[in-house]
RNA sequence: GGGGAGAUUCCCGAGUGGUCAAAGGGGGCAGACUGUAAAUCUGUUGGCUCAGCCUUCGAAGGUUCGAAUCCUUCUCUCCCCA
Protein backbone atom coordinates (compact mmCIF):
# COMPACT_ATOMS: atom_id res chain seq x y z
CA UNK A 1 0.00 0.00 0.00
CA UNK A 2 1.23 3.26 -0.98
CA UNK A 3 -0.85 6.08 0.65
CA UNK A 4 1.60 8.13 1.10
CA UNK A 5 4.60 9.08 -1.27
CA UNK A 6 7.37 11.51 -0.66
CA UNK A 7 8.11 14.02 -3.24
CA UNK A 8 10.31 16.12 -1.76
CA UNK A 9 12.94 16.59 0.95
CA UNK A 10 14.58 19.77 2.68
CA UNK A 11 18.04 19.37 2.30
CA UNK A 12 19.04 21.16 5.94
CA UNK A 13 16.49 19.74 7.93
CA UNK A 14 13.65 17.00 8.34
CA UNK A 15 11.23 18.72 6.39
CA UNK A 16 9.34 17.26 3.24
CA UNK A 17 6.69 17.40 0.74
CA UNK A 18 4.49 14.76 0.12
CA UNK A 19 0.91 13.19 -0.76
CA UNK A 20 -1.38 11.28 1.16
CA UNK A 21 -3.70 9.50 -1.09
CA UNK A 22 -6.95 9.56 0.72
CA UNK A 23 -10.59 7.95 -0.20
CA UNK A 24 -11.62 11.78 -0.59
CA UNK A 25 -9.30 12.99 -2.79
CA UNK A 26 -5.21 13.18 -2.07
CA UNK A 27 -3.92 15.83 0.24
CA UNK A 28 -0.51 17.75 -0.10
CA UNK A 29 1.57 17.92 2.74
CA UNK A 30 2.49 19.29 4.85
CA UNK A 31 -1.07 20.11 5.60
CA UNK A 32 -2.62 22.07 8.59
CA UNK A 33 -6.76 20.29 8.85
CA UNK A 34 -9.20 23.28 10.76
CA UNK A 35 -10.71 21.76 13.20
CA UNK A 36 -14.75 21.18 12.55
CA UNK A 37 -15.19 19.39 16.30
CA UNK A 38 -19.09 18.97 15.68
CA UNK A 39 -19.32 18.38 12.09
CA UNK A 40 -18.60 22.12 11.47
CA UNK A 41 -16.20 24.09 10.85
CA UNK A 42 -17.04 27.21 13.05
CA UNK A 43 -17.84 30.19 11.30
CA UNK A 44 -16.74 29.39 7.76
CA UNK A 45 -18.62 27.76 4.74
CA UNK A 46 -17.53 24.67 3.05
CA UNK A 47 -17.41 26.46 -0.66
CA UNK A 48 -15.00 28.91 1.90
CA UNK A 49 -12.87 25.90 2.70
CA UNK A 50 -12.24 24.39 -0.79
CA UNK A 51 -11.93 28.03 -1.97
CA UNK A 52 -8.61 28.04 0.15
CA UNK A 53 -7.45 24.76 -0.91
CA UNK A 54 -8.62 22.87 2.39
CA UNK A 55 -9.36 19.25 1.59
CA UNK A 56 -9.00 17.17 4.63
CA UNK A 57 -10.72 18.49 8.01
CA UNK A 58 -10.90 17.40 11.31
CA UNK A 59 -14.25 16.18 13.61
CA UNK A 60 -14.27 14.84 17.00
CA UNK A 61 -16.08 11.01 17.81
CA UNK A 62 -16.51 11.98 21.60
CA UNK A 63 -18.81 14.93 20.53
CA UNK A 64 -20.25 13.33 17.48
CA UNK A 65 -21.08 9.81 19.38
CA UNK A 66 -22.49 12.54 22.13
CA UNK A 67 -24.50 14.38 19.25
CA UNK A 68 -26.39 14.02 16.87
CA UNK A 69 -25.12 10.15 17.60
CA UNK A 70 -24.21 7.46 15.61
CA UNK A 71 -28.00 6.59 14.64
CA UNK A 72 -28.56 9.81 13.12
CA UNK A 73 -25.11 10.27 10.82
CA UNK A 74 -25.66 6.47 9.94
CA UNK A 75 -29.23 6.94 8.79
CA UNK A 76 -27.72 9.87 6.84
CA UNK A 77 -25.36 7.49 5.13
CA UNK A 78 -22.00 8.73 7.25
CA UNK A 79 -20.52 11.96 7.92
CA UNK A 80 -19.72 12.93 4.41
CA UNK A 81 -22.86 12.85 3.34
CA UNK A 82 -24.69 14.12 6.77
CA UNK A 83 -22.34 17.37 7.03
CA UNK A 84 -22.27 17.80 3.23
CA UNK A 85 -18.48 18.16 2.91
CA UNK A 86 -17.28 15.76 -0.07
CA UNK A 87 -13.75 15.95 0.77
CA UNK A 88 -11.26 14.37 3.39
CA UNK A 89 -12.40 14.05 7.06
CA UNK A 90 -10.16 12.64 10.06
CA UNK A 91 -11.59 12.07 13.01
CA UNK A 92 -10.04 12.13 16.59
CA UNK A 93 -11.18 9.47 18.85
CA UNK A 94 -11.91 11.62 21.69
CA UNK A 95 -8.65 10.58 23.69
CA UNK A 96 -7.99 13.80 24.18
CA UNK A 97 -11.43 14.86 25.36
CA UNK A 98 -11.07 11.85 28.10
CA UNK A 99 -7.68 14.52 29.22
CA UNK A 100 -9.62 17.64 29.03
CA UNK A 101 -12.84 16.48 30.13
CA UNK A 102 -10.97 15.00 33.21
CA UNK A 103 -13.71 16.16 35.74
CA UNK A 104 -16.07 13.69 34.18
CA UNK A 105 -13.75 10.43 32.64
CA UNK A 106 -12.66 7.49 34.61
CA UNK A 107 -10.04 5.66 32.25
CA UNK A 108 -9.85 1.92 32.88
CA UNK A 109 -8.06 -0.84 31.10
CA UNK A 110 -11.24 -1.88 29.32
CA UNK A 111 -11.48 1.64 27.95
CA UNK A 112 -12.80 4.96 29.06
CA UNK A 113 -16.17 5.92 31.54
CA UNK A 114 -17.32 9.15 31.37
CA UNK A 115 -20.43 11.44 31.49
CA UNK A 116 -21.56 12.89 29.00
CA UNK A 117 -20.96 17.32 29.05
CA UNK A 118 -24.33 17.47 27.70
CA UNK A 119 -26.73 15.77 29.68
CA UNK A 120 -25.18 13.78 32.09
CA UNK A 121 -25.70 10.27 30.91
CA UNK A 122 -23.26 8.28 31.96
CA UNK A 123 -21.01 6.02 29.00
CA UNK A 124 -18.21 3.88 28.14
CA UNK A 125 -16.13 2.97 25.47
CA UNK A 126 -14.17 0.70 24.56
CA UNK A 127 -11.11 0.98 21.86
CA UNK A 128 -13.20 -1.13 19.59
CA UNK A 129 -16.26 1.08 19.79
CA UNK A 130 -14.45 3.83 19.44
CA UNK A 131 -12.99 2.14 15.69
CA UNK A 132 -16.69 1.16 15.28
CA UNK A 133 -18.13 4.46 15.74
CA UNK A 134 -15.59 5.84 13.05
CA UNK A 135 -16.58 3.58 11.03
CA UNK A 136 -19.83 4.46 10.79
CA UNK A 137 -18.99 8.01 10.73
CA UNK A 138 -16.73 6.95 7.09
CA UNK A 139 -13.42 8.84 8.19
CA UNK A 140 -10.89 8.75 5.61
CA UNK A 141 -8.32 9.00 8.58
CA UNK A 142 -9.68 7.31 12.07
CA UNK A 143 -7.39 7.89 15.21
CA UNK A 144 -7.35 4.97 18.07
CA UNK A 145 -8.65 5.95 21.75
CA UNK A 146 -5.53 6.89 23.49
CA UNK A 147 -4.91 8.52 26.79
CA UNK A 148 -3.16 11.95 26.66
CA UNK A 149 -1.06 13.57 29.93
CA UNK A 150 -0.49 16.74 30.91
CA UNK A 151 3.06 17.66 31.74
CA UNK A 152 4.32 16.80 35.19
CA UNK A 153 2.61 14.85 36.21
CA UNK A 154 4.55 11.98 37.92
CA UNK A 155 6.57 9.39 35.62
CA UNK A 156 4.86 6.44 37.08
CA UNK A 157 1.52 7.86 35.59
CA UNK A 158 3.02 8.93 32.45
CA UNK A 159 4.16 5.47 31.50
CA UNK A 160 1.07 3.88 32.86
CA UNK A 161 -0.93 6.22 30.30
CA UNK A 162 1.84 4.73 27.67
CA UNK A 163 1.46 1.15 28.79
CA UNK A 164 -2.75 1.90 28.30
CA UNK A 165 -2.49 3.79 24.81
CA UNK A 166 -0.27 0.52 23.33
CA UNK A 167 -2.67 -2.14 24.86
CA UNK A 168 -5.55 0.23 23.24
CA UNK A 169 -4.06 0.61 20.06
CA UNK A 170 -3.32 -3.36 19.84
CA UNK A 171 -7.06 -3.69 20.32
CA UNK A 172 -7.94 -0.70 17.91
CA UNK A 173 -5.93 -2.51 15.39
CA UNK A 174 -7.47 -5.57 15.68
CA UNK A 175 -11.30 -4.22 15.28
CA UNK A 176 -9.70 -2.10 12.12
CA UNK A 177 -8.42 -5.11 10.61
CA UNK A 178 -11.15 -7.26 11.41
CA UNK A 179 -13.45 -4.53 9.87
CA UNK A 180 -11.22 -3.55 6.58
CA UNK A 181 -13.55 -4.99 4.00
CA UNK A 182 -16.52 -2.83 5.29
CA UNK A 183 -15.28 0.45 6.36
CA UNK A 184 -12.53 2.26 4.54
CA UNK A 185 -10.64 4.51 6.59
CA UNK A 186 -7.27 3.96 7.61
CA UNK A 187 -6.17 4.13 11.42
CA UNK A 188 -2.76 5.81 12.86
CA UNK A 189 -1.37 5.11 16.09
CA UNK A 190 -0.95 7.45 18.26
CA UNK A 191 2.49 7.74 20.88
CA UNK A 192 2.41 8.84 24.02
CA UNK A 193 5.74 9.40 26.45
CA UNK A 194 4.95 12.70 28.13
CA UNK A 195 7.90 14.39 28.36
CA UNK A 196 10.16 11.24 29.58
CA UNK A 197 12.64 10.82 26.80
CA UNK A 198 12.86 6.98 27.36
CA UNK A 199 8.95 6.68 27.55
CA UNK A 200 8.51 8.37 24.18
CA UNK A 201 11.16 5.75 22.64
CA UNK A 202 9.07 3.26 24.19
CA UNK A 203 5.89 4.39 23.17
CA UNK A 204 7.58 4.90 19.74
CA UNK A 205 8.72 1.23 19.41
CA UNK A 206 5.60 0.13 20.99
CA UNK A 207 2.78 1.83 18.41
CA UNK A 208 5.48 1.08 15.16
CA UNK A 209 5.50 -2.13 16.07
CA UNK A 210 1.96 -2.03 14.53
CA UNK A 211 1.84 -1.98 11.27
CA UNK A 212 -0.65 1.07 10.35
CA UNK A 213 -0.63 3.74 7.29
CA UNK A 214 0.33 6.36 9.76
CA UNK A 215 1.79 7.75 12.84
CA UNK A 216 0.83 10.64 15.57
CA UNK A 217 2.34 12.57 17.63
CA UNK A 218 0.34 13.06 20.97
CA UNK A 219 0.76 14.27 24.09
CA UNK A 220 2.70 17.40 22.98
CA UNK A 221 1.34 21.16 22.89
CA UNK A 222 -0.64 20.89 26.21
CA UNK A 223 0.78 23.62 28.17
CA UNK A 224 4.65 22.97 28.34
CA UNK A 225 6.89 25.58 27.45
CA UNK A 226 8.06 26.19 23.60
CA UNK A 227 11.60 25.06 24.21
CA UNK A 228 10.50 21.78 25.60
CA UNK A 229 7.48 21.21 22.91
CA UNK A 230 10.64 21.79 20.63
CA UNK A 231 12.83 19.24 22.14
CA UNK A 232 10.09 16.59 22.34
CA UNK A 233 8.72 17.73 19.14
CA UNK A 234 12.25 16.44 17.17
CA UNK A 235 13.00 13.65 19.65
CA UNK A 236 9.59 12.21 18.75
CA UNK A 237 9.33 12.76 15.09
CA UNK A 238 12.79 11.52 14.77
CA UNK A 239 11.28 8.21 16.00
CA UNK A 240 8.65 7.62 13.60
CA UNK A 241 9.06 5.64 10.20
CA UNK A 242 10.16 8.22 7.51
CA UNK A 243 7.93 5.88 4.87
CA UNK A 244 4.41 7.18 6.63
CA UNK A 245 2.69 10.24 7.19
CA UNK A 246 3.26 11.83 10.83
CA UNK A 247 0.75 13.35 12.13
CA UNK A 248 1.77 15.88 15.07
CA UNK A 249 -1.51 16.54 17.13
CA UNK A 250 -3.56 19.70 18.15
CA UNK A 251 -0.81 22.46 17.23
CA UNK A 252 -0.66 25.15 16.26
CA UNK A 253 0.49 28.81 15.87
CA UNK A 254 2.65 29.93 12.85
CA UNK A 255 5.47 28.86 14.77
CA UNK A 256 4.43 25.75 16.00
CA UNK A 257 3.71 24.79 12.52
CA UNK A 258 7.58 26.29 11.09
CA UNK A 259 8.93 24.01 13.78
CA UNK A 260 6.84 20.72 13.27
CA UNK A 261 7.48 20.72 9.28
CA UNK A 262 11.57 21.32 10.55
CA UNK A 263 10.87 18.08 12.17
CA UNK A 264 9.46 16.67 9.36
CA UNK A 265 6.07 16.21 10.10
CA UNK A 266 3.23 15.87 7.39
CA UNK A 267 -0.33 16.83 9.39
CA UNK A 268 -1.17 19.12 11.74
CA UNK A 269 -4.64 20.45 13.28
CA UNK A 270 -5.27 23.13 15.14
CA UNK A 271 -8.31 25.03 16.61
CA UNK A 272 -6.33 28.17 17.15
CA UNK A 273 -6.98 30.20 13.80
CA UNK A 274 -10.93 29.48 13.93
CA UNK A 275 -10.98 30.15 17.70
CA UNK A 276 -8.84 33.37 18.27
CA UNK A 277 -10.80 34.46 14.58
CA UNK A 278 -13.87 34.32 17.17
CA UNK A 279 -12.06 36.28 19.62
CA UNK A 280 -11.18 39.20 17.64
CA UNK A 281 -7.74 38.17 17.06
CA UNK A 282 -6.46 38.08 12.90
CA UNK A 283 -2.56 36.76 11.45
CA UNK A 284 -0.92 38.96 9.89
CA UNK A 285 2.54 39.14 8.26
CA UNK A 286 3.51 41.37 10.93
CA UNK A 287 1.91 39.18 13.40
CA UNK A 288 -1.26 38.98 15.70
CA UNK A 289 -3.36 41.82 15.71
CA UNK A 290 -6.65 42.19 18.38
CA UNK A 291 -9.25 43.96 16.42
CA UNK A 292 -11.01 44.81 19.74
CA UNK A 293 -8.38 47.75 20.03
CA UNK A 294 -9.58 51.32 19.99
CA UNK A 295 -6.40 52.03 17.27
CA UNK A 296 -8.50 50.32 14.39
CA UNK A 297 -11.34 52.41 15.52
CA UNK A 298 -10.83 54.44 12.29
CA UNK A 299 -7.89 52.18 10.08
CA UNK A 300 -9.54 51.87 7.23
CA UNK A 301 -6.30 49.64 5.36
CA UNK A 302 -7.49 45.46 5.10
CA UNK A 303 -6.15 43.65 7.68
CA UNK A 304 -3.23 42.13 6.10
CA UNK A 305 -2.34 44.19 2.84
CA UNK A 306 -0.86 40.98 1.41
CA UNK A 307 -3.69 38.78 1.81
CA UNK A 308 -5.88 38.36 -1.10
CA UNK A 309 -8.89 36.30 0.91
CA UNK A 310 -12.20 37.28 0.65
CA UNK A 311 -12.48 39.31 3.80
CA UNK A 312 -9.14 41.46 3.23
CA UNK A 313 -10.43 41.84 -0.72
CA UNK A 314 -13.44 43.43 0.60
CA UNK A 315 -13.46 45.16 4.13
CA UNK A 316 -11.45 46.98 6.60
CA UNK A 317 -9.71 46.15 10.04
CA UNK A 318 -12.48 49.38 10.96
CA UNK A 319 -15.29 47.92 9.85
CA UNK A 320 -14.55 44.44 11.36
CA UNK A 321 -13.32 46.42 15.42
CA UNK A 322 -17.00 47.90 14.41
CA UNK A 323 -18.36 44.22 14.06
CA UNK A 324 -16.42 42.37 17.15
CA UNK A 325 -17.80 45.77 19.27
CA UNK A 326 -21.46 45.32 18.21
CA UNK A 327 -20.83 41.32 18.94
CA UNK A 328 -22.05 40.90 14.98
CA UNK A 329 -21.77 37.05 13.56
CA UNK A 330 -20.50 38.06 10.54
CA UNK A 331 -16.92 39.51 12.55
CA UNK A 332 -16.49 35.75 13.39
CA UNK A 333 -17.08 34.63 9.71
CA UNK A 334 -14.97 37.26 8.08
CA UNK A 335 -12.18 36.83 11.08
CA UNK A 336 -12.28 32.82 10.65
CA UNK A 337 -12.13 33.43 6.65
CA UNK A 338 -8.94 35.64 7.25
CA UNK A 339 -6.65 33.42 9.79
CA UNK A 340 -7.50 30.16 7.62
CA UNK A 341 -6.44 31.55 4.14
CA UNK A 342 -3.45 32.75 6.01
CA UNK A 343 -2.56 29.73 7.82
CA UNK A 344 -3.25 27.75 4.19
CA UNK A 345 -1.31 30.01 2.61
CA UNK A 346 1.49 29.95 5.05
CA UNK A 347 1.71 26.11 4.65
CA UNK A 348 1.37 26.65 1.30
CA UNK A 349 4.77 28.66 1.09
CA UNK A 350 6.31 26.54 3.15
CA UNK A 351 5.70 23.77 0.49
CA UNK A 352 7.34 25.70 -2.19
CA UNK A 353 10.03 26.51 0.14
CA UNK A 354 10.88 22.86 0.90
CA UNK A 355 10.65 22.18 -2.95
CA UNK A 356 13.12 24.63 -3.56
CA UNK A 357 15.44 23.37 -0.60
CA UNK A 358 15.14 26.68 0.89
CA UNK A 359 12.90 25.75 4.09
CA UNK A 360 14.87 26.93 7.25
CA UNK A 361 15.73 30.40 5.47
CA UNK A 362 11.61 31.24 4.41
CA UNK A 363 11.62 29.92 7.85
CA UNK A 364 13.66 32.11 9.50
CA UNK A 365 12.80 35.42 7.64
CA UNK A 366 9.49 34.51 7.96
CA UNK A 367 9.52 34.37 11.83
CA UNK A 368 12.04 37.69 11.86
CA UNK A 369 9.37 39.65 10.36
CA UNK A 370 6.17 37.59 12.42
CA UNK A 371 7.82 38.54 15.87
CA UNK A 372 8.96 41.95 15.14
CA UNK A 373 6.89 43.93 16.60
CA UNK A 374 6.95 42.26 19.48
CA UNK A 375 10.35 43.52 21.04
C1' G B 1 -47.20 80.06 36.54
C1' G B 2 -48.11 75.36 39.88
C1' G B 3 -46.42 70.42 41.36
C1' G B 4 -42.79 66.52 41.21
C1' A B 5 -37.97 64.02 40.17
C1' G B 6 -32.92 64.35 39.63
C1' A B 7 -27.45 65.88 39.11
C1' U B 8 -22.13 59.94 41.41
C1' U B 9 -15.40 58.42 39.29
C1' C B 10 -14.73 58.13 30.61
C1' C B 11 -20.43 56.57 29.88
C1' C B 12 -24.84 54.23 32.17
C1' G B 13 -25.93 53.31 37.01
C1' A B 14 -25.95 51.43 42.61
C1' G B 15 -25.01 53.67 47.05
C1' U B 16 -28.76 57.60 51.66
C1' G B 17 -23.88 59.41 58.26
C1' G B 18 -18.34 55.82 59.33
C1' U B 19 -16.82 48.95 56.90
C1' C B 20 -16.60 54.27 50.07
C1' A B 21 -11.59 55.75 45.74
C1' A B 22 -17.28 54.35 45.89
C1' A B 23 -21.37 47.78 43.70
C1' G B 24 -22.71 46.27 38.72
C1' G B 25 -22.69 47.01 33.48
C1' G B 26 -20.43 49.49 29.25
C1' G B 27 -16.04 51.50 27.32
C1' G B 28 -10.51 51.51 27.64
C1' C B 29 -5.98 48.86 28.52
C1' A B 30 -3.23 44.26 29.18
C1' G B 31 -3.04 39.00 28.89
C1' A B 32 -4.66 34.16 27.52
C1' C B 33 -6.63 30.91 23.67
C1' U B 34 -2.67 25.12 20.28
C1' G B 35 -6.15 16.43 18.76
C1' U B 36 -12.82 23.16 20.48
C1' A B 37 -18.14 21.85 26.71
C1' A B 38 -14.72 28.73 24.14
C1' A B 39 -18.55 34.30 19.01
C1' U B 40 -14.74 32.57 25.42
C1' C B 41 -11.97 33.53 29.79
C1' U B 42 -8.64 36.40 33.21
C1' G B 43 -6.58 40.77 35.17
C1' U B 44 -6.80 46.00 35.38
C1' U B 45 -9.21 50.91 35.04
C1' G B 46 -8.49 58.89 39.98
C1' G B 47 -3.36 60.69 41.38
C1' C B 48 1.16 60.19 44.03
C1' U B 49 7.22 60.38 46.89
C1' C B 50 1.86 54.04 47.12
C1' A B 51 1.25 48.84 53.75
C1' G B 52 0.53 55.84 53.48
C1' C B 53 -1.14 60.31 51.60
C1' C B 54 -3.81 63.70 48.23
C1' U B 55 -8.03 64.95 45.11
C1' U B 56 -13.15 63.05 43.69
C1' C B 57 -19.86 61.94 44.05
C1' G B 58 -23.40 69.65 40.04
C1' A B 59 -21.51 74.67 42.96
C1' A B 60 -20.88 77.32 47.48
C1' G B 61 -21.69 77.34 52.53
C1' G B 62 -23.25 74.72 57.04
C1' U B 63 -24.30 70.54 60.81
C1' U B 64 -21.11 66.49 62.76
C1' C B 65 -15.54 63.44 65.86
C1' G B 66 -16.78 61.90 60.68
C1' A B 67 -20.76 63.65 54.72
C1' A B 68 -21.51 61.00 48.06
C1' U B 69 -25.10 60.36 51.99
C1' C B 70 -28.19 65.50 56.63
C1' C B 71 -29.42 71.21 56.25
C1' U B 72 -29.35 76.10 53.35
C1' U B 73 -28.79 78.77 48.96
C1' C B 74 -27.50 78.68 43.92
C1' U B 75 -26.93 76.43 38.84
C1' C B 76 -28.65 73.01 35.42
C1' U B 77 -31.79 68.75 33.60
C1' C B 78 -36.27 65.98 33.16
C1' C B 79 -41.64 64.87 33.97
C1' C B 80 -46.82 66.29 34.96
C1' C B 81 -50.60 70.18 35.26
C1' A B 82 -51.74 75.14 33.33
Amino acid sequence: MSLFAVDRRDGASAARTGSVALDHGTVSTPCFMPVGTNASVKAIRYDGLEEMGVNLILGNTYHLYLRPGTEVIGAAGGLHDFMGWQHNILTDSGGYQVFSLAAFREVEEEGVAFRSHIDGSAHRLTPADVVDVQGVLGSDVMMPLDECTAPDIPRRDAEEAVRRTTSWLGRSAARWRECRGRIHGQLFGIMQGNFYEDLRRRSAEEICAVDLPGYAIGGLSVGEEFSRFRDFLHLSAGLLPLDRPRYLMGIGTPAYILEAVEAGIDLFDCVYPTRIARNAMVLTRDGPLSLRNERFRTDFAPIDAECVCYTCRHHSRAYLRHLFKAKEIQAAVLATCHNLTFIQRLVHEIREAVERQQFLEFKRAFLLRYDAEKQ
